[in-house]
DNA sequence: GTCTATAGCAGGATAGAC
DNA sequence: GTCTATCCTGCTATAGAC
């Protein structure tokens, strides 16, 4: 009982630092040896309970990134915005919400969408997983979340562009936040962060609004 | 004279690997063995001509990124859609095509993007060059170019959202292809490519388009 | 300018003591 | 389960012949 319970500390804590590092700079600039120094433990560790590097990369999606998307799809779905309306605006400040100020502190958020772009971006086994268990699911409820109110006879692809579109925009203002900074000279303060919210709302509601 | 056009095609033929390298997988993936057994040229010629590594991969976007930005900006400029109308969904759609049909042929704009999200999501000395001299001017002009519509009483900031927010969805159907071929169902075939510059256009110009 | 050879180091992984 | 010691591979960079 002791062991299993020493077992598991070290587990999590590989697992959280491995996620960290991971998403911070990427898998093959991270070594084991970095890994284990910052969990507090030995060199050895990480092919003892991992096996390898790549399985322990596989393990901080399957382990941790899967259930914090869970977690943040949950937070939008019983959102107090998207409980009171399903207007297409509603379901665009619900996403909004969730994903840039929602249940998530702003390092977990921040690891969250490095460790997503790293993989759109260039697709590993984690891709797999994450596409089959976690987006794929989420971007069907979304179209048809949305088919009420754009129109029942619209083909699928057309919703499912809106949505991708909606979440462009939100996995854009987290990952390029230094470049957008840079760009507005705004930091990601909790106003500007707000600013944000209302901005992809309103710009997903009515676009430019003209011509 | 031949020394010094063997001394370029070396030269050349190094930043071409380098960058279609780097862009795929990444700088800390990519050995400069690799590059150099992929420009059939010897291991030392990095060093001779690069002095190192990370210079190599400056000179990346010194010598070929940034060029390539400003002939896409200019092709935007110089498109007919400008030309005729500066309406905003003129503008919307001048961006979508340009980047998205564009100058540029499959792989060039695949290794762009890649390059770009990969900078953004992890600035590096590059992104100083990109920012400066590619990307906040850009902006700047866009946004300026968004005014008289969007209304001269405005705050530029608005008007920067609004232009990070075409350019999220542009950047987007780029870099995540695989995810989106995963979750329509789609190759980038030049039909999907057609809709893809239509959407971003219909998207930018009213949004979802309702309540 | 180009090449070979090599220095010097860091990486992943494992064997075996505890 | 944890640790040390070590193997082996592959990396960047450079010295020096051509």
């Amino acid at each position: 009982m002791i062991q299993d319970h020493k077992h598991d500390m070290t587990q999590e804590r590989l697992l959280d630092k491995a996620e960290a590092l991971f998403a911070q700079r990427g898998y093959d600039a991270v070594s084991v040896r970095e890994i284990t120094a910052a969990a507090h433990c030995n060199l050895a560790a990480v092919n003892y309970h991992f096996q390898n590097k790549k399985n322990l990369y596989l393990e901080v999606f399957r382990a941790r990134w899967i259930p914090r998307a869970r977690r943040l799809q949950e937070f939008f779905r019983k959102s107090s915005v998207i409980q009171n309306a399903t207007s297409p605006t509603a379901i665009a400040q619900g996403l909004a919400e969730a994903f840039l100020l929602g249940p998530l502190s702003d390092d977990e958020r921040h690891r969250h969408f490095q460790l997503m772009v790293r993989e759109l971006s260039q697709p590993s086994e984690a891709l797999e997983l994450v596409a089959e268990q976690v987006m794929r699911p989420f971007f069907t409820e979304l179209a048809e979340m949305l088919r009420p109110a754009i129109g029942n006879g619209v083909e699928k692809q057309r919703l499912m562009l809106d949505a991708l579109s909606m979440f462009a925009m939100v996995l854009y203002f987290n990952f390029a936040r230094v470049a957008v900074t840079r760009i507005t000279g705004r930091e990601y303060d909790d106003a500007f962060k707000g600013q944000l919210v209302k901005h992809i709302t309103e710009f997903s509601r009515t676009g430019l609004g003209v011509g």
